[in-house]
DNA sequence: TTATTAATGCGACTATGTTGCAATAATAAA
DNA sequence: TTTATTATTGCAACATAGTCGCATTAATAA
């Protein structure tokens, strides 16, 4: 199944693009400036998981988070790295440490899901001023 | 606020207990004896976890699962280790590997998620065999 | 035995994400 | 360019997970 180029999708991408973050579907529905719909987006999402041009973070609370990473090539998407949920700001970063693990043996391992979650630099700072 | 001793409470503990798994709602509703309302069960394991008895993972299907680790002790419950869960047989299991990791300067950090997907042993051994 | 209040059951509610289906529009074919 | 194909979209409905208010129950203290 072949891809299309749509606004819809041009303007999720860009909006991942320009927050350089993990965002959520009503993260990009607030940010993006054209009308687009909830289910939509989720579609979009996905289809950039599945294309491996985004990867999907399930945070602490729940939700999906989307990250475009930079410092991952065209060929080859990494997802193997610690995310960081700020509890102050509820933004989501990608991280540049991976994560090293080992599992027992004959285990198998698809995926990861690592989030730490605390307080990021910026908003440690302004409790700290304040 | 002191707590009480239930009969669901005690139930709960010993689901949790016998099974030496991280445990969803719905895996304790199923496995329990005694009828015990789903609100009711949420209540618990929240207590469960103000009082560090238990911790709370989130997976990547983004539901809650509770887990008392047998290698802590009665004053300090650990978190900081990786789970498993497999895919095939959906059960989720604490790791004895503890998650090392380095934040960038300036964050805190205040609790960890870190679940690693794939095939446990029990599951890869019978697809192998089959 | 009585009083206090933690714990429970129930129902309503919120939030997140998915899916079926008809309409739309991007792309390929004529 | 015009037409055909089908990926994409919007909308509504649905599913699931978890929380919350409130009246009732029951564990514990007095
Ligand atoms: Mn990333
Ligand atoms: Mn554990
Ligand atoms: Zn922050
Ligand atoms: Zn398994």
């Amino acid at each position: 199944m072949q891809r299309r180029k749509t606004p819809t999708k041009e303007a999720v991408l860009k909006i991942l693009k320009d927050s350089g973050r993990a965002m959520s579907q009503e993260g990009i529905e607030s940010e993006i400036n054209i009308e687009i719909n909830r289910a939509t987006i989720y579609r979009i999402l996905n289809r950039f998981c599945e294309d491996g041009l985004v990867h999907k973070i399930v945070a602490e609370d729940g939700k999906q988070y989307f990250a475009l990473c930079l410092n991952c090539s065209e060929k080859k998407h990494r997802d193997n790295h610690f995310h960081f949920r700020c509890l102050s700001c509820q933004s989501i970063e990608c991280l540049e440490e991976p994560v090293n693990f080992s599992v027992p043996a004959g285990y198998q391992v698809t995926s990861l899901n690592c989030v730490i979650s605390g307080v990021c630099k910026d908003c440690y700072q302004h409790t700290r001023l304040s």
